[in-house]
DNA sequence: GGTTATCGATTACTTTTGTAATCCAATGTG
DNA sequence: CACATTGGATTACAAAAGTAATCGATAACC
């Protein structure tokens, strides 16, 4: 299932928003949206439904209202995305797109940190 | 510049013969894409076309024969390319993806060796 | 030297993506 | 109950991307 990059901004207000209990009316999402983004209402409802279409996101009736919820795991789309970007771009080497990409300046401090530690726990 | 993922697919050809001394005529790019797709020779005059339009590749002609070379780095490709991906997908953080990523199936032998490479030289 | 084969340039058509506008049914309001 | 509002569904349209076919000039062949 194909996300296109649009489509992944709003996914990830869903996302965001699955921690919480409650799902999201389409009003509610627009007004998320709206702090980073200047999407017409109209625009989001269009991709609203494409996700609904491509099965990405979930709706529910529930009184007078309609929710909507992400069915497609966040987890999975980073990894298809990640995946597909570093067989792409790397022929699916992941350490030559970190050599590639790790120029010092690249890095913050917390990417190092967290390499140190994920180094640590990979040699086991 | 936007190169799209068939363009890339097309560079990489040329980077690959950038490192020989001679350019690449459009039949040669044509055999050698010839074995890992089936594009349509027409296909690929038309992408080297878009390609020159972009300023990514140059052409000269020399005699009787036109040849393609790439003007775009690949690194500087690689980069933007990463770095776009990682601010798509990871909001910057490149530890993010590694995190995500390295599952331990999914680090080859050479990932884990280049990464503790790159680590120490990181450390300095 | 006229005809055909080459090869780059131009034009074409479909699908996907970005970005909306219009349609229609249900609901709330006076 | 008539009318306006709200909200999802359908339709629209342009730009980018994928994939080719046609055009026109030049070069090679007989």
């Amino acid at each position: 299932m194909r996300i296109s990059n649009s489509e992944k901004l709003l996914m990830d207000v869903l996302w965001n928003q699955a921690s919480q209990e409650s799902d999201l009316s389409a009003k509610a999402i627009i007004a998320r949206l709206d702090n980073e983004l200047d999407w017409h209402d109209r625009t989001v409802k269009t991709l609203l439904n494409r996700l609904l279409k491509k099965e990405a996101v979930g709706l529910t009736k529930q009184g007078r209202g309609y929710f909507y919820y992400p069915t497609l795991l966040e987890s999975d789309y980073v990894e298809a995305a990640t995946d597909n970007f570093i067989y792409r771009v790397f022929n699916g080497s992941i350490s030559s797109l970190l050599v590639a990409f790790s120029k010092p300046e690249k890095l913050s401090e917390q990417d190092l940190i967290d390499l140190k530690n994920l180094m640590n726990k990979i040699k086991k």
